[in-house]
DNA sequence: TTGTACGCGTTATCAG
DNA sequence: CTGATAACGCGTACAA
C-alpha cells in the first residue's frame, strides 16, 4: 500500500492524497477529502516515514547514548527522554556504551548514518575523540548531558559533580566522620573524576588525610560496590564510605550485611544520584540528588529547539546538587 | 556529502563507489578502490541509511515495546535487546507503554510507519486490539515476549506465569504459612492475571481460604507495594505476602520498615522476577526468577531470523520459573 | 572494469 | 481545487 495505490483507488492524484494526509487540505473539496479518507481507513494506510524523511530531511528520531540502562539512574533518564520525545513527536534510539569510548564513537557514527535528527549524549570520554570535533564542525545537533565541556558553542545540560562530591563528604565530616573511605567510578569517566575531585577538596579543606587504600576503584555497578566495601572495612578506622553513585551504594549495603556490619551504626554510607530505589532500601540511603529526570527533559527540549531552529535559547544549563538526608549516615561524637 | 560527491571527487562513477562500500568489489581494480576509499575517509563519508532503506526495504531498526524501562526487570530486558540487536547489526527504538493499551497500539502504528523491520512486544493487552490482527494478516514480524497468545502462528517467547505464581505460593505454604496476602499487578495485565491465577490455584489446592481484603490491587510500581502492604498488615493473621513482581516487593519492604515490622520474622515476602537488586536488598528477596535477559535475547534472535527469513526455527519457546531461595521467607511452625 | 538510467515512496513546486 | 513532475540519496540491471 503506497500513496499511489490510495490515489488510484480514490480516483484522485497523488498530490491530493498527500495534501489531505498532511493537513494542508484547506483548499480541498470536503467530498473529495471524505472519499480519500475512506480509502485510507479501509486499507489502514500509513505513509512510509522513510520516504518522507528522504525528502523532508527529518527522521524524527533522536539518539540517546548512555552508559547502561540497567543502572537505575540511566533508566530514569531513558524514561524521561522517551516521554519528552514522544510528546514532541520524536522517537528514541537507545544506545548503551558500557562506558567504552570506542562503542560511544561507533554509536555516534551509526546514529548519523541513520539520520537521527540529533543526539543526547551522556559521554564517557568527552575530551578526546574526533567524532565530537566533526559534529561541531558540521553543526550536528547534540546536547551533552550530565557533563560539561569547555567549548562555548556546545549545548550542555550539566550537573556540578565536583560540588556534589564535596557536599557528600562535607556532610560526612559535619557528622563527625574523620576516616572516610571512597569507592570511585570508572577511571576515565568524567563524572567520576569530578566527584572524586569533590571528595579530595572536602577532605583537604577539613585537613583530613587519606591513604590510597581507602580509595577503591569501582565501575559504577552494584558488584563493585560490594567488592569495594569489603576491601575498605578491613581498614579499622573507617567509619563512613562515600560511594560515587547509588548503584555501588546498594552493593555496599550488601557487603556490609554479609560482614554483619550495621548501617549506619557501624558504618555510614552516602552516595550520589538518588535513584528511585534509594528511598526504598533499608535503611533509606542518604544521597546527593542529581535531578536526572529534569535534566534529561530539559536536554531533550533543548535538542529539539536546536533541531527545529526555534527562537533563541540557553545553550548551557547547570543543575545543582541537593542533599537528601535519610538514614544511612550516623552522627559520630 | 553524498555518494555522488564522492564519485565526482574520486573521478569514478556512483556504481563504483557503491560497489566498494558494499564489499562487492571483487572486480574492482585495487588502485581504484584505494583512491575511492581515500576520498571516503578524507571526507568522513557515511552512506545515508534512509536512502538505503528506501531501496533495500530494510531499516535495520527493531521496535521494543515494554511497559516501563524504569522497572528493573524491563531495564534488563531493554539492555539485552539492545546488546543482541547491536551484535546482529540492528538498532532499537524504545517505547514505554505504561501498561496502557492505547499507547501500545499507537506505538505499533508508529513503528510500522517508521518501517521498523520487526517488533519485540511485551504486550499489555494482547487479546483485543485490531493492530495485532492486522499485523498477523500482513505477516509483519513480531515476537511476543513474556506472554503467550493462543494463535498457533504467533511467534512467542514466554514464561509460565501461572506456574510461577503457584510456585511462589506453594513455597510459602511449605514453609508453614496459612494466611497469605497478595499484591497484584494492573487489572488487565496478562502476566498479572496469570500470576494471580497461580496464587488462587495454590491456595485452593492447599485448602486455604482468602478474603477480598487480603488481595490488594497494585500496579507493578514500587509505591503500590508500599501502600498495598500497609493495608494488608492491618489483617492480624497474615504472616506472608506474595507480591506479583519485585518492584512491589521493594515497596513492601519499605512499608514494613515504616511500621517496624521485621522481614522475615514478622512477615515473609516473596515475589516474581528476580531483578538485579533483589539479591542486594536486605534481607535478600526470595523470588521466582523470570529469566528476562535470556528470554529477550532469544526473542531478538527469533525476530531477526523471522525478518531475514532464515532456516526454520521454533516459533514458540517457553521458559520455566525458577525458585530463588534467599532470606525473605521464614519457616513457621 | 566502469558508467547510465531507473526506481524506491514521499513532498514541494508550479501549472492549469 | 487538482494534477504532473522533479527531487531526495542510494542500489542495481544492463550496457559498454
Amino acid at each position: 500500500m503506497t500513496i499511489k495505490d490510495i490515489a488510484r483507488l480514490a480516483k484522485v492524484s497523488i498530490t491530493t492524497v498527500s495534501l489531505i494526509l498532511n493537513g494542508k487540505d484547506q483548499n480541498i473539496r470536503e467530498e473529495t477529502r471524505q472519499r480519500v479518507l475512506k480509502v485510507v481507513n479501509e486499507h489502514n494506510y500509513r505513509p512510509n516515514s522513510v520516504a518522507r524523511s528522504m525528502i523532508t530531511k527529518k527522521s524524527k528520531i533522536l539518539g540517546l547514548i548512555i552508559p547502561d540502562v540497567t543502572n537505575q539512574y540511566f533508566a530514569e533518564i531513558a524514561r524521561a527522554a522517551e516521554s519528552t520525545a514522544k510528546e514532541l513527536d520524536y522517537s528514541i534510539i537507545l544506545c548503551n556504551t558500557d562506558e567504552d569510548p570506542d562503542t560511544e564513537a561507533q554509536y555516534v557514527q551509526l546514529l548519523r548514518e541513520k539520520q537521527a535528527d540529533g543526539l543526547i549524549l551522556v559521554s564517557t570520554a568527552l575530551s578526546d575523540y574526533k567524532e565530537l570535533e566533526q559534529i561541531r564542525r558540521e553543526k550536528y545537533p547534540v546536547v551533552i548531558l550530565d557533563r560539561r565541556t569547555y567549548d562555548e558553542n556546545d549545548s550542555v545540560v550539566c550537573f556540578d559533580n565536583i560540588a556534589a562530591g564535596r557536599m557528600a563528604v562535607e556532610y560526612l565530616i559535619q557528622n563527625g566522620h574523620k576516616h572516610i573511605g571512597c569507592i570511585t567510578g570508572p577511571q576515565n569517566n568524567p563524572s567520576s573524576i569530578d566527584r572524586y575531585t569533590g571528595f579530595c577538596q572536602a577532605m583537604e579543606a577539613a585537613g583530613l588525610s587519606y591513604t590510597k587504600e581507602q580509595v577503591i576503584e569501582g565501575d559504577y555497578q552494584v558488584k563493585s560496590g560490594e567488592d569495594g566495601i569489603e576491601k575498605i572495612i578491613g581498614i579499622s578506622k573507617i567509619t563512613a564510605v562515600f560511594c560515587l553513585n547509588d548503584m555501588m551504594a546498594y552493593g555496599a549495603y550488601k557487603g556490609c550485611h554479609k560482614h554483619n556490619l550495621k548501617i549506619p551504626e557501624d558504618i555510614s554510607i552516602i552516595s550520589i544520584d538518588d535513584a528511585i530505589l534509594s528511598s526504598v532500601i533499608i535503611p533509606a540511603l542518604t544521597t546527593i540528588k542529581q535531578p536526572g529526570v529534569e535534566m534529561c527533559t530539559t536536554a531533550v527540549k533543548m535538542l529539539i529547539k536546536e533541531i527545529e531552529d526555534k527562537e533563541d535559547y540557553d545553550k548551557f544549563i547547570n543543575f545543582n546538587p541537593i542533599l537528601i538526608e535519610r538514614e544511612s549516615v550516623m552522627k559520630r561524637t
